[in-house]
DNA sequence: ATGAAAGCGCTAACAT
DNA sequence: ATGTTAGCGCTTTCAT
């Protein structure tokens, strides 16, 4: 009998999908042998896992996942909310995530929030849904705080906020030391002489801004220097924004990030001023001071390493 | 009785999570009530749904998506197999990605292949054993055939080519026509002008490369204008390879993409070349050409616009 | 309009 | 080393 199912299901293999049952009756063990053989389980006898890996080659056995995971009540695949999907920061950051998840085994599912908090509180309704083991969380700009986070803490699924974070008691962060890194970054045009220094933040609504705005602040009140503060609200703006302001009385200008970077090189080219005769230092993760021309000094500030971590944090939660 | 199940229940809401049959045991109806009532099944009566629905509510009701997807045999969710996130195209492309499926409640996993041909195919397995609803892929550099789709295929998985395609029959794909857009392009710089044309082009491995390369030699071809061809193996190489050459018998650039862009322009500064002495032509998102600080032309190439398209064509294929 | 019952594929006690 | 059994939470057919 067994020989005569062997036979149809090989003639039918390009439509069935074969399950651990198919191949326990092929086989004529129980399933749960099958099933043990297959996760190398290390009381079934090799000559029955060698019969049960055969099998399961020869007719392309495709385990169910679903039904794994919802029998296991977990699914070593993790969530990540992302609030969009920039060209300056986050590929890097993405890539680390995504070499690190994959380097442990685990699944991504995205969840995308458009920069909106509503969004980001439904896809952690989702997350709750999925059986995620873990989340990792890039806030959007409009996230305050991370009360909406507590679902998910109490439900014990660990949560990493990543880069762009809130203040929070509950969960990790990896994120960057903000005070510190502009603190240095601000010294090095201090350090190279710049009496006069004009620091571009994003806008203030975002924490790190702040945070990294009062690291400027402390690097310049510290070596007596003197400093004006610009909040970019929006990046298509710069140029305005800069236009109304008479850069010469400049010596150095702190930019906080690569984005500001990129477009505040942008509109001082378009309106024609000198970058060679100011100096400026930036927040950065490297490429594009390397490339835009002119000597850029930055601070590094790995994304890579940043999504790398994030994963490696949330599996030590793992237990 | 009943009373009694749900103070307790009540009680301990915060560390047990309820299920549909936990519902229908606090209202005394039947399971499948339940998840009728839920699901806004038509003969449930409205009043029945009422209690259901404040049930729910009420003990923050999570639905099991594992076992809804083991009962149905199906996810709502589909697959993105990625080779990498660079800084140049694929930025726009997740976001059109990530926007459509929000807007068609898709939940996205993101398988990632490190541009590498053995994790793809590695990925495309997963894809199997997710039971996903369907598979966008961008190839990695690697990919040369679609022979590794055949066993989604197979599976009646429908499949959208990304972006970096190959070739294939047996499924769609969404990207942009290299020749037309390489002529195009290319035609620009003839209309303005130009009667020397340097053509830069990432390593002729890829089927893009050589697709707009053939492109750029028609529309040389038919104008009679002298061509001369570059591939860049390396990006990070371009400064080494340009000075090698003799760029002054030039009098228009054409570049294939956003990166080599990007890196062709800090090699030229980097070199001090006058790029004001000659026309650059690219296919571009747009942002770069405008951000670089020369009048650069370009043919528009919308990675957003592509990203949500390919999710489109995958629902089309639901039917 | 609702109930009863079966089963999706898998794994882990618990037997033997 | 292998078999038996039960059940994860959900939906759906069929009955009432």
């Amino acid at each position: 009998v067994e020989k005569i199912i062997f036979t149809l299901l090989k003639q039918f293999d390009f439509m069935k999908r074969i399950t651990i049952i198919d191949i326990a009756k092929m086989l004529s063990v129980n399933p749960s042998t099958v099933s043990r053989a297959l996760a190398d389980h290390k009381d079934v006898s090799s000559e029955t896992k060698r019969k049960v890996r055969e099998c399961a080659e020869q007719f392309n056995y495709i385990p169910n996942l679903h039904a794994r995971f919802f029998r296991l009540k977990k699914s070593t695949q993790i969530a990540l909310i992302l609030p969009e999907v920039n060209m300056f920061f986050t590929p890097s950051l993405l890539n680390g995530l995504y070499a690190a998840t994959e380097e442990n085994g685990l699944s991504v599912v995205v969840f995308y929030s458009s920069n909106n908090l509503i969004r980001e509180q439904e896809s952690i309704k989702k997350c709750l849904s999925w059986a995620v083991d873990g989340v990792i969380i890039i806030c959007s700009d409009e996230t305050k705080d991370d009360s909406h986070l507590q679902d998910l803490v109490k439900a014990h699924i660990p949560v990493v906020l990543l880069d762009k974070v809130v203040d929070s008691d509950i969960c990790q962060s990896v994120t960057i030391v903000d005070f510190d890194i502009a603190f240095n970054c601000c010294n090095i045009l201090i350090n190279k002489g710049c009496k006069s220094i004009l620091a571009m933040f994003s806008s203030a609504r975002f924490l790190m801004s702040q945070k990294r705005k009062k690291g400027v602040n402390e690097a310049c009140t510290r070596s007596n220097i003197s400093l004006e503060n610009v909040h970019i609200e929006d990046v298509s703006s710069i140029e305005k924004t800069i236009m109304t302001m008479d850069l010469s009385k400049f010596d150095g200008i702190f930019v906080m990030s690569d984005e500001i970077l990129f477009y505040l090189v942008g509109a001082l080219r378009r309106i024609h001023f000198d970058i060679n005769k100011i100096k400026i230092s930036a927040i950065s993760d490297g490429i594009l001071p390397k490339n835009l021309g002119f000597d850029i000094d930055f601070v590094h500030h790995s994304g890579y390493e940043m999504g790398h971590t994030a994963v490696q944090r949330l599996i030590d939660q793992f237990t």
